[in-house]
RNA sequence: GUCCCCAUCGUCUAGUUGGGCCUAGGACACCGGCCUUUCACGCCGGCAACAGGGGUUCAAAUCCCCUUGGGGACGCCA
């Protein structure tokens, strides 16, 4: 069962907008969830119980010192080179509930708290490194430490897997998991994922939510088979369905360390989720990643030509857009393409390509390669000659799909309508 | 600084549990060639790693220790 949680404790972190954003990639990676989302911020209630029994049972203490004497005396034993943690002024003061307090837990000062981490193995911490930390602030909202441990425990939660950066948080956890009577959860703790710098992938390395990569033109299903390839793996298989990915995928093949992010890899992924995707639905998200960079785009099934076409050449939707652009709009080549291919000596040529093609029946792709032969034929060219400067009237650019694909998708109209513009250009520059 | 964790090609990784089959395999990237109407795709080939040092053992990428390097955490963030 997949329960969604929103851990939305922080005030000034959780915002309509954050929810939303992480709903919305959730629904397009493919996420379906049983339950929720809760929201931890309507639970209040549940932890303010909870703290209150620790409370009754002398297991977590009002405080009264403020953010800045606490910052001040880490500060100092930072300086000091030690490890920075509360001295516990309050903890035996007696202090009950007030408006600058903050309830703290009382963590055990001797012994040491350990756990099997599934991917990790046994991981123990002397007590004496944890402090008391925060479990209801000012405000009275409660700290991410406590909820999870609260809402673990209560919802029935048997296994804990996330991030590598959290596994200093998990005897803290476990002891509230212990001084609440519950019974504690199995851990999983996988790697991080590093940017190029080899430090933890944050905002300064480009995109970071699922979200921006799909405005960059990525694929759900290339992001999923990239990320779940990093530190896990399946012998040499490198391309995974979804299917696949839930019939293999085992907590315990999840390596130990953590895996550089690279964009190349999951450029390469996309490239082929692109080659195998149904060029129909690939089609439908051109279109509206064309649409948005303001293209006038019409009916489904030119899309999906454009798509055969373009599709080889280009590893993200932004590309294929970028690239397929004259598709849709006629686009002026450069002065000096068109001053080194659009001679003199093509205007006949063209002439005779507009004749035969208007003629033609846009049947399929044969009856376009036996106009140009006959062309090279009767002006007794290689087809080298012209291929160039046709590819450049009908595309403005010098790299573009094969020629004949070229004139197949764009349609006899659009066809010769470039081929005459090339003409005109060719007559007013003779 | 303190604590926790990690360590195979530039990157993702196989191999490490139960040492020999590893003159270390695959993939991305890169380089070269072929194909070719451009650009790509594709195909073929190449470069490239067990961090270092000690042990244990007939035998170590695989087990143990140390060193070094890297990461993470140290919040009234999650």
């Amino acid at each position: 069962s997949f329960v969604l949680r929103i851990e939305d404790t922080d005030f000034k972190r959780s915002t309509a907008e954050s929810t939303d954003q992480i709903l919305k990639a959730m629904e397009w990676l493919g996420f379906d969830w049983d339950e929720g989302p809760i929201y931890q911020s309507e639970r209040l209630d549940i932890y303010r119980s909870y703290a209150q029994k620790l409370v009754d049972e002398k297991k977590a203490f009002w405080c009264e010192c403020s953010p800045e004497k606490v910052e001040a005396s880490r500060q100092k034993a930072l300086k000091e080179k030690r490890n920075p943690r509360y001295d516990g002024t309050c903890r035996n003061k007696g202090l009950g509930p007030g408006s600058s307090r903050v309830l703290r837990f009382v963590s055990e000062d001797t012994g040491t708290t350990s756990f099997d981490d599934i991917i990790k193995g046994k991981i123990t911490v002397n007590n004496n490194e944890l402090d008391d930390l925060v479990l209801l602030r000012t405000d009275g909202m409660p700290t991410y430490n406590f909820t999870v441990a609260v809402d673990d425990a209560t919802m029935g939660i048997t296994h804990v897997i996330r991030g590598d950066d959290h596994v200093n948080n998990t005897p803290r956890q476990i002891q509230i998991y212990e001084a609440l009577g519950f019974e504690t959860p199995r851990f999983a703790h996988v790697p991080m994922i590093m940017g190029p710098d080899k430090t933890k992938l944050s905002k300064r390395h480009g995109a970071t939510s699922a979200i921006a990569y799909k405005d960059m033109g990525y694929l759900p299903e290339a992001l999923m088979n990239y990320l779940a390839r990093l530190s896990w793996s399946h012998g040499d298989q490198e391309i995974f369905s979804l299917e696949e990915l839930i019939k293999f995928f085992d907590i315990k093949d999840v390596g130990k360390s953590a895996a550089v992010f690279d964009m190349e890899k999951l450029l390469w992924l996309n490239h082929h989720y692109i080659m195998e995707g149904d060029p129909s639905k690939i089609g439908y998200l051109l279109g509206e990643a064309a649409s948005q960079k303001g293209y006038d785009i019409q009916g489904g099934s030119y899309l999906k030509q454009v798509v055969c076409d373009v599709r080889k050449r280009t590893k993200t939707l932004e590309e294929m857009v970028e690239y397929s652009g004259f598709y849709f709009t006629y686009k002026e080549p450069d002065e000096t393409l068109k001053k080194k291919f659009l001679t003199p000596d093509m205007e006949e040529i063209f002439d005779a390509l507009i004749t035969q093609i208007q003629d033609l029946d846009f049947s399929d792709l044969s009856g376009i390669e036996d106009v140009f032969r006959q062309v090279i034929e009767q002006f007794d060219i290689p087809f080298k000659k012209i291929a160039q400067p046709v590819r450049i009237s009908l595309t403005g650019k010098k790299a573009s799909p094969g020629i004949f694909e070229v004139v197949f998708t764009l349609g006899k109209e659009r066809v010769i309508e470039r081929l005459q513009k090339a003409i005109d250009y060719i007559k007013e520059n003779t």
